[in-house]
RNA sequence: GCGCCAGUAGCUCAGCUGGAUAGAGCAACGGACUUCUAAUCCGUAGGCCGGGGGUUCGAAUCCCUCCUGGCGCACCA
């Protein structure tokens, strides 16, 4: 807010410079932020330096002429200085920081980012395990970054559609249907091996036992997979879903693989695909020439066995989200999933739409640590963690703090001995206890006698301790913040930004007393304070998903 | 061999579009509770931003190259 009101006031200014030549238009590219270090200013632009660049010129001349004609502005601004190789800083008037705390408090929970991407629709794919097992810790990670990635972005005015995809036929399907036949024949005495490159995991026996007490040992002779099939995926579905509600993750369609056959459009993509001659026969399969797309070597969609590889139901898919006319689509991945992109993209093209309307996420893995050792995980010993256990760990708010903790691109080191700790360190409860020791200044305000009072009458003005106007800078930054970390898809700002915050109070709190009795308009003041960083605390929190608790 | 991601303090990681003196948490060390919640704070220490070249007013950030780690490179998903 306050950074476009400067920036409308700059470009003002360069726009006068142009006309009266002195720097050129093409200088407009410079920018304006905040500086790193203390004492130079809120904001800073390298608007000279940039010009200087173009028309070999000092640049702090250049900056000399610009603070001259923004001296003249003075509504904002109160001290101009130029620094080192030709930066112009700016001081603003404490009442200009002063000024954001009504806003701030008037607009409540709603105080945050403008709705930039207003009307916009947005679809977000994510998660999209097939029902083979219980969600594992990297399943975890993609969860909450995709479900926070959704917050932000309705957060932003976009219109977000969360969704599953998922594939419950195929080879995966069949191994899992005999591994619970497996585990059942076992369990009602018929001695049997599981099949090869079965599924090792207890929750097969789990499955099986539920089977075995409803149906007995009905289905002892059958040869037929699809009942024990259809038994293991209704059962994983709901354990899935009681994870993602757990962590409290809704989707608003789960789409089942199943539809783009059943509907004509994988046979419709094939054919689209062959009348541009992009489609060819060899060794029995069916191959998709992406060399023709710049890619390193074609790939088979169409197996020997008549069987489709994921490819192609994956090309079938985009082209579906695209015909339902969203104006962006996200697909948030595993970083093992990254051989399929090039591939989906090609496919996208070749059928007539836009790759650039599509942007995949890839997050590394997660790996756990415990008494500083890393614990090893394997699906097929079925010898992972899974999500449900980390819940029970840790809780939810722990969970989620700590998956967005780190940014996708990076692999993310679990810490359970961090997590688990129930004070200090852990900085879930740092951000938390922020906001519950807010909660109770204001209540103990009340007991006390020293309400805040109306905010039209408190005299902010009083406000001017180097750590007020600090936390007020970064509370007005917040709006910002959230929109850039949005667009981005980078909640993991957000949660720096949350501890930042935190700890600016926390500092404050034991330098300055908030409520005093000697002095009321002081205190009135500080209490409204208070007031706007429980509001931007409790914002951020829950934008990430994470509670933010009154009292700890 | 090829592709993607990463390499920043002892450890885990931020660092946005290239900006000024490189940041946080944890660990270490030394302090602060008769006071609004000490799940807190203050201070100290800790760095060839993997190495080497380049681009420019200016590089952790961009380009090239090499090294190390992770993940891929299926007629698995």
């Amino acid at each position: 807010m306050i950074r476009k009101r400067l920036k409308e006031v700059l470009d003002r200014c360069f726009a006068a410079g142009v006309k009266e030549g002195i720097w050129p238009a093409e200088a407009a590219d410079y920018t304006i932020e905040k500086p790193k270090h203390e004492g130079l200013g809120d904001f800073s632009t390298n608007l000279a330096m940039v010009a200087a660049g173009r028309v070999r010129k000092n640049p702090r001349e250049l900056a000399g002429r610009l603070r001259e004609m923004l001296n003249k502005e003075c509504d904002l601004i109160d001290k101009i200085e130029i620094a080192g190789p030709g930066f112009v800083n700016f001081f603003l008037k404490n009442e200009v920081w002063q000024g954001v705390l009504p806003d701030i408090c008037r607009r409540d929970k709603d105080y945050g980012p403008e709705a930039a991407g207003a009307g916009k629709k947005v679809l977000v794919e994510f998660v999209s395990a097939n029902p083979t097992g219980p969600l594992s810790i990297g399943h975890g990670r993609q969860a909450v970054l995709g479900d926070a990635i959704c917050r932000l972005l309705s957060a932003v005015g976009f219109e977000v559609s969360r969704e599953y995809y998922y594939n419950d036929a195929g080879r995966q399907m069949r191994v899992l249907a005999g591994s619970l036949r497996a585990r059942y024949l076992e369990l009602s005495g018929v001695p049997c091996e599981l099949p090869e490159d079965g599924y090792q995991g207890e929750y097969i026996y789990d499955i099986a036992r539920d089977l075995l007490s409803e149906v007995g040992d009905s289905l002892r002779n059958s040869d037929d997979l699809a009942p024990f099939q259809k038994r293991a995926e209704q059962a994983i579905f709901k354990d899935i879903n009681g994870t993602l509600e757990r962590l409290g993750i809704k989707f608003d369609n789960y789409y089942n693989e199943h539809t783009l056959y059943d509907d004509g459009h994988i046979d419709d993509v094939v054919a689209k695909l062959r009348a541009q001659g992009l489609v060819y026969e060899k060794d029995g399969a069916v191959w998709f020439k992406t060399t023709n797309f710049g890619l390193e070597k074609d790939r088979v969609i169409i197996k020997s066995s008549g069987e489709p590889t994921y490819r192609l139901p994956d090309i079938a898919y985009h082209r579906e989200k695209f015909r339902r006319g969203y104006d962006w689509l996200v697909d948030i991945f595993g970083a093992d999933h990254i051989a399929t992109v090039p591939d989906v993209m090609a496919g996208i093209k070749a059928l007539g739409y836009d790759p650039d309307m599509v942007t995949v996420v890839l997050h590394q893995f997660v790996t756990l640590m415990r008494d500083g050792k890393q614990v090893k995980m394997s699906t097929r010993k079925a010898t992972f963690v899974t999500v449900d256990e980390l819940l029970d760990e840790v809780g939810v708010d722990v969970a989620r703090f700590f998956f967005l903790m780190r940014k996708a691109d990076s692999q993310l080191e679990f810490d359970l001995d961090l997590a688990t700790r129930q004070s200090q360190e852990n900085p879930v409860y740092y951000v938390q206890y922020a906001h519950a020791r807010l909660t109770s200044i204001m209540k103990q305000a009340v007991e006390n006698g020293v309400a805040a009072g109306e905010l039209s009458e408190a005299r902010l003005g009083l406000l001017v301790q180097p750590e007020e106007l600090e936390l007020l800078r970064t509370m007005a930054a917040y709006p910002g913040l959230v929109q850039k970390a949005a667009v981005d898809l980078a909640p993991h700002r957000l949660v720096f930004y949350l501890q930042e915050l935190a700890a600016a109070f926390h500092s404050y709190y034991n330098k300055h007393r908030i409520i005093s009795a000697e002095e009321v308009e002081l205190s009135r003041a500080r209490l409204w304070l208070a007031h706007g960083l429980r509001i931007v605390l409790y914002n951020g929190l829950t934008l990430i998903g994470v509670r933010a608790p009154e009292a700890m």
